[in-house]
DNA sequence: AATAACTTTCAATTATTTTTGAAAGTTTGA
DNA sequence: TCAAACTTTCAAAAATAATTGAAAGTTATT
């Protein structure tokens, strides 16, 4: 397999893969578009390496960079404007982890909290509602735990935790 | 709150949830009832329930089932169906782990292998392609190991890898 | 202050995904 | 073997999401 092909591949893969864990095709691909690029790239050359429209290029950049994985760059001397992508994995993953936190798990436990605070009645149905979602509720709240202490660790995290887990 | 109201904005919740998750709505909506359900629910009860058409209940019950959080249960002396969600949230997880690594981890690691061999010549461009998604292959390699580290545990692997993690 | 070089926005279009419902299929029991 | 009581399938319709492209917006330069 020549360069041009494997990296074609590489960004339909991860672009399959985004669509699959709820970011859309194209930001996926951008995103690993420029993973895999080693100096920053302009949206020109995003459009024309994706094939899509400018607006389409500039609305997921910016949600890219709303992720925080995704950053501007400036060249001395030119006017447009450069991507970067984070590179960093251990650093990806954190960023990916406490958005998802903030966006998601967040408010999930809102309204877990809500929902099994409710008071029950006698009737069997109504405990094992309280039941399933108190018990849902510390579930969400012990995995979103264990997301932020991952972010304390920060350097190769995941390599420690697989060691951890081995012993 | 009233029990029916905290039952379905659980329901709406949960489904909210899955789509963002790649799971459709649908899916983790049925999925949601029957876990907050204390017993076996038929498929008469899921469309009404969710107000949904039959051909919707019988296909995402399936995909349920495939997934394997979602049980068939006959009932002495019924000829219907009724359906129960895995409740132990444990086993959940293991179970959702399991099949996402089976779907998408490996899948995606068979395709990283690929485009990280290809000989990369001399450019800095080719080099940094190969460099990157090799890094990428080793990561997502190692997270593929710590899901199935995590399914030897089993028992309440997420609060024992919290204190852990604290330590 | 005018213009050139760029980026963003958003209504309309296009593509994708989900849902419906009726026909076909299956199983049970008389 | 027939029919009743179910479930599954799948083509068409509906709903949702992504994309386009041109106009509006912004910023730097002369």
């Amino acid at each position: 397999m020549e360069f041009k092909e494997a990296k074609n591949k590489f960004v339909q893969t991860w672009g399959a893969l985004g669509s699959q864990w709820g970011i859309n095709k194209t930001m996926a691909q951008i995103h690993a578009l420029l993973m895999v690029s080693n100096e920053p790239v302009s949206m020109e050359d995003i459009m024309e390496e994706l094939q899509i429209s400018r607006g389409n290029a500039s609305m997921n950049l910016r949600g890219l960079m709303d992720w925080g994985i995704v950053y501007k760059e400036y060249k001395a001397g030119e006017r447009k404007e450069f991507f970067t992508a984070e590179k960093d994995l251990d650093e990806l993953a954190v960023k990916i982890s406490r958005e998802r936190s903030k966006r998601e798990i967040k408010p999930t436990l809102k309204i877990l909290k809500e929902v099994s605070t409710i008071e029950a009645k006698d009737s069997a149905e109504e405990k094992h509602f309280v039941d399933q979602t108190t018990k849902l509720y510390d579930f969400v709240l012990k995995a979103d735990n264990m997301l932020d202490k991952m972010t304390e660790f920060n350097d190769n995290w995941l390599g420690k935790l697989v060691i951890k887990m081995m012993k």
